[in-house]
DNA sequence: GACAGGAGACGTCATCCGAT
DNA sequence: ATCGGATGACGTCTCCTGTC
């Protein structure tokens, strides 16, 4: 599955919400799905989501309004029917170009591997945003220039003042910066060069709890997110066995319709 | 049996995005 | 503006399978 046009009218993750037969396909606005040897028909209102196998010369046409698309790898969410989408080998990125005045709209497929000019600035700010792979995190490229933990502060003179506090544990330093600036961390030290930074054990106790949820929640997230994505893909894969199977019931019925006409032509 | 490689599951981080 | 859920990306681990 490495491209799919997905219509995006039903945010059911359930692809298969529609399961019109060939003969349900006959009635309302219809849409054409076209690939290299395959005709399939439906209606954009009932069917909320089709598949077009990759590496096809793909045509999907639909009869109204084109609207907005919004881009996943690897995937096209078409919020509304009536669209024309050429998918091409893999590699290649999908483009669209707002063109308010015609209709349909096109969407281009280009080669990006041959010319970069795949964003441009009249384009939203999420079609930019899907556009775009991520870039590494900084952290994740700070510990490999740096190994790992390392605090990156400012590059400016920091100051250093000690007021005598009568803790035992020593007069209270404050690290700065000059001019009576921010102050950056409070610390005293003990005897036995220990360092003590006042409320740090319970505001790191807390931290770190608040930081174990977090990552409690999201782990847990993450494991419904990944069985939603499988749900998911099942059900596409369902869906494109069932048009499939149109797909040859179509082809038999046109095969059957041109034989009856040729007979009764040459009555 | 040892080993390599692929697939799948998982945890974590970073980011997006809707709700408040 | 902030918060929290959802999800893509990435690294790691485990299991399975094929090859030697």
């Amino acid at each position: 599955m490495d491209s799919m046009v997905e219509e995006n009218g039903n945010s059911s993750l359930d692809p298969l919400s529609d399961q019109t037969s060939p003969s349900e396909a006959n009635s309302g606005t219809s849409a054409v799905l076209t690939t290299a040897a395959n005709i399939v028909q439906f209606i954009p209102t009932q069917v909320s989501q089709s598949v077009i196998q990759a590496n096809q010369s793909s045509v999907i046409q639909t009869a109204t309004n084109l609207q907005p698309m919004t881009l996943a790898k690897g995937v096209l969410y078409v919020n509304k029917s009536n669209s024309v989408i050429h998918t091409a080998p893999a590699g290649l990125q999908v483009k669209i170009k707002p063109e308010p005045n015609t209709t349909p709209t096109q969407v281009q497929v280009n080669d990006t591997n041959s010319e970069d000019d795949s964003i441009t600035d009249d384009e939203s700010p999420k079609r930019r945003r899907d556009l775009l792979t991520r870039r590494p995190s900084y952290h994740r490229i700070l510990k490999e220039i740096s190994g790992p933990d390392i605090a990156v502060l400012p590059t400016t003179t920091l100051q250093i003042t000690n007021v005598q506090s009568g803790d035992p544990a020593g007069s209270l330093h404050t690290i700065s910066t000059p001019g009576g600036g921010s102050t950056i961390v409070q610390y005293t030290q003990g005897q036995d060069g220990q360092f003590f930074v006042p409320g740090g054990p319970v505001l790191a106790e807390d931290q770190s709890r608040k930081r174990e949820i977090r990552l409690q929640k999201n782990r847990e997230a993450a494991r419904e997110c990944r069985r939603k994505k499988k749900e998911y893909i099942k059900c596409l894969e369902n869906r494109v066995a069932v048009l499939e199977n149109q797909n040859k019931a179509l082809i038999e019925e046109l095969k059957t319709l041109k034989e009856l006409y040729c007979q009764t032509k040459t009555d």
